[in-house]
DNA sequence: CATGAATGAGGATTCATTCAT
DNA sequence: AATGAATGAATCCTCATTCAT
């Protein structure tokens, strides 16, 4: 009587399962979540419609795994950077290179990127997991940034501010909109903003 | 036989397509605009579903002029802010009363800025229009501050910055997520590095 | 938000309305609930599909419109005799008159009487509707019995038992199965059978 | 290419068949024929969902078994019942044990008799298996209750409509729907009205 | 024989848009 | 201009049945 979906153990189930999930991630990525329907998924990753009520609940139920996935790209790269982190370093070398895993990163990810975010603001589900990942971002980097003494105060604050920062210039570089912008001259503000944040005190504030 | 589009000029109507439009913006905020059917515009609006056709080509159409009430609420009063900086004045004084403006003025129209901003991804139209929007912003304040004498070199890198600075942090304190956050504090942080960013020159850049 | 469901004013929306439930009541009759679909009803109603679902919230609204109009058809007739009984009558006139009421009104009913009955076993809401006929078809004839002294005692468990009995008789009679029965004989057994129903005394029974 | 049915003759391939009709009997009698599906009962049932059109040519096979099984339950007690009739018996002693005797009946298969009498109407198979089923039962009783010389007159007419009100209060009994009905005494009115008819003769008939 | 994954036609429902009044 | 009933294509999802293993 309750809906059972299947949890796929053969290999060949996973794969299938899998197709289904990167055929949604790129249909979800060229024209949306509500512009995509389930025989569209479904022929796109070879399989019948039937099929994908095997693997998935709903077409909801997609729209999550694939969300899952794009969490798991975006954060991998991020996390493994920051593990190696452990030697002395200069942060003059390693904003830099931070800001440039990022906009590759979202080269790579930024049309899904749009399409999940678009869904933030109808979709409780959604939004609760895009949340998630940035508390989870954020801790563990304002964590290693402390231990390695990069950050003294308000180190979270910081790194939050400092991804906000980061997103919305990967966005604008990305999609390169405007054609008065010299985006590499704005690259360069970007990432002395970022070093300067770290510097920054308490006391420092004039404005408090 | 082209399909017409009533442009209305009595009064009356002017009226009744204002609280259409009035509905649709409700209702985009509300659940988004996928989640929004037209029989429910119209009857927000007090209206009859067939009217709407006289005055809109199309559920699009709503959407259009939507974004263009969303464009015009959002810039008037930034616009007028900067009217007013002939004098001189205080640049410490001038940021914070900024960002007041920008996180009250996301406030009141967070929601919409939302629904719509969701659609630029699969919308060419709804996109251009909020390029359109970024570019008039940029460039009128970039030639105002520069012409004030506030902002020397990368004038429209900067004030483009900054706004996607603002822009990303009144979400963030609008939506107030992450309770881990003490957002008076990332406040502060937004004002100083806004506030910074008008001093940099292209001198002071060791990473050039 | 709301579904909204037209209530038709209109002679015109009645009249549409009428002929969808009449569509429904015709292949219900035919073949059944599970074995009619939403399109089918519209077609032989002669209107869209959409349109249904402008005067019925869903498929089993139209169920339950159904029913009604079933019940309405039923119950009438029999009212109207029993109201016709003021006068001094004879029992043995009586019955055999009802006796064909009944035959007759199951006759023009029966398709859809079994295919309302056949819910009657998942569907709670249409087995309430056919207990409410009952309660009240049984409790209105007692009572009429009653009141004109033709029952003293256990008025509404005789006349229940007697609804029952005609009611199984008119579906043998309708269907016509059985080729070694003969009907008529097996007619005056029921009306015997019923009349004698009315004498019955409490002190008759030795069996209490 | 015809398609093949296995007819399993080893053992625990009977026993699986048998396994397969049990849920269906189970399932029909729980939800009804159109809300059980085939993986539903294959999974009742202990077996694959494949493996359910090696022992049925398709989902209509499975109710025609289960139907089978149900008329054997039904007339088996009936039939041994009427074998031990051959002494002097006493009618008023008899009639009442019938009465319980199906009563009980009814109790252990209300719902499966319920759920497959409403396939009746749309379902030419099933009805004629009822046909059949009501046919053997009268034929044989009224053979019977004739040779031991109960009934002497119209004996098959007698048993099926002493059959009909049985069932019809059997199932009014089961379900025990209205309350304004006391049931030990309808039960009284029902065993004296059966125990009558045996004794009706031609002759009596003064409505011929 | 057995499994359970896979198929795809079919069905209920929604909704942008049109049209008779 | 205005109404709101009507249209019907499109969409999500189910399930009897088949098939590769």
């Amino acid at each position: 009587m309750a809906k059972t979906v299947r949890e796929p153990k053969q290999e060949r189930s996973i794969e299938k399962k899998n197709r289904i999930i990167d055929a949604g991630y790129e249909l979800f990525s060229e024209v949306g979540y509500y512009n995509t329907n389930t025989a569209e998924i479904a022929r796109r990753a070879g399989v019948s419609t039937g099929i994908v009520y095997g693997y998935f609940r709903d077409k909801k139920d997609i729209l999550r795994e694939v969300t899952k996935l794009y969490m798991q790209r975006i954060t991998t790269p991020i996390f493994e950077l920051f593990e190696t982190l452990d030697k002395p370093f200069e942060p003059r070398k390693l904003v830099p290179a931070i800001v440039d895993m990022v906009l590759n990163a979202h080269k790579d990810n930024a049309k899904i990127h749009e399409a999940l975010h678009a869904l933030t603001h109808t979709d409780k589900e959604i939004s609760d997991e895009f949340i998630r990942l940035e508390d989870e971002l954020t801790l563990r980097i304002a964590k290693k940034l402390t231990d390695v003494g990069l950050i003294k105060t308000d180190a979270r604050e910081k790194v939050h501010f400092a991804m906000d920062i980061l997103q919305s210039f990967a966005h604008e570089y990305v999609y390169d909109h405007h054609d008065y912008i010299d985006y590499s001259r704005m690259k360069l503000l970007v990432i002395r903003t970022i070093t300067a944040l770290a510097g920054l005190s308490h006391g420092d504030n004039e404005f408090a």
